[in-house]
DNA sequence: CGTTTCGGTTTACTTTTCGATACCCAGCCC
DNA sequence: GGGCTGGGTATCGAAAAGTAAACCGAAACG
């Protein structure tokens, strides 16, 4: 018996399909940066773009789409605008990523690598992630708490302490 | 002058903004997982779902649309098809996960991660990701090749082999 | 004072995707 | 052979996304 059938076995309902989903953070995470175009726009931002005609030039999208995504972006804390002002010009808002919005690095770093290993261009990638101090290309990898190396074969996922079941109706 | 900029400084060009972006692996990676209920039902095949019942059960999504994402998973080799009999019944098709969609574990992680962090229920998480050998919570982080870890604001991005400039129309 | 530039908003239209439901088919049961 | 079950299709309306273009306001330029 797993993790999850010792959690309710008297009732007739089974923990893996009939629990309350609702609580997933994968599920709230994809809510944000689930949207087309989001992501890309992060990228973007990575790769040093930060004013609304960069981003409208570089990815080709819609400007409406645009407004609203770096909109949505400012409002879940991801991103902030600030002014700059370019000598002869006036000040214009700009869009700088937080550190909420750096610690999506290390999703988006899952993307590319898989990206990397399994639908590459064969010349290879157009853009290389370094360790600006190495110079080492990097990489994502799991590790647990203790800090072994974990292989995804490795993980077992368990019901967490806001587990719930859903309510039957 | 960065490693952008000593690219292609002749032109009226930007490296940045005028790169060719078809060749993006995170795009590509997004090609695949980026539609709605993709990565929800990877992440009920590694919560240990395997059939169509199952998925429509605990995702409550269209019919229509699971069959055809099932399909796309399948195609792609992210899960493969295996046949079940359970007794009384006829065989019946299941999906079980590649190794291929193993690898897209750490990009998934990374987003219940941030959620984890950025957007969670005051009592937790609804389920844990833990090392089968040591029972500790993992996580995913970022490292260089020579095994430093890497925090996102020490990761430059470089134009790689594969780096072009977008034809200009 | 008129013009240009940037960062949007608005409108209008087409195409794609989503969501809900009904329907279909194969095999097992009786 | 009639009903039940599991794994799908088919169909259709609604919602979202894509496309294109016009419009706007502020500030700098001439």
């Amino acid at each position: 018996m797993d993790a999850w059938t010792e959690v309710l076995q008297d009732t007739g309902m089974d923990p893996r399909l009939d629990r309350d989903t609702s609580n997933c953070s994968i599920a709230r995470t994809l809510e944000i940066v689930g949207e087309k175009w989001t992501i890309l726009i992060l990228r973007e931002v990575w790769y040093g773009s930060s004013r609304f005609s960069d981003f409208e030039r570089v990815l080709g999208c819609p400007r409406n789409l645009l407004a609203t995504r770096l909109r949505m972006l400012v409002e879940e804390g991801i991103l902030a605008t600030e002014t700059y002002k370019e000598p002869g010009s006036r000040s214009r808002p700009k869009y700088v990523i937080t550190s909420k919005g750096m610690d999506l690095v290390p999703a988006v770093m899952g993307l590319l690598q898989w990206g990397d290993r399994y639908r590459a261009d064969p010349e290879g990638p157009a853009v290389l992630a370094r360790h600006r101090e190495c110079g080492a290309r990097v990489d994502v990898r799991i590790r647990c708490e203790r800090d072994h190396p974990v292989e995804a074969n490795d993980i077992e996922s368990v019901p967490g302490p806001a587990f719930r079941m859903r309510s039957p109706e």
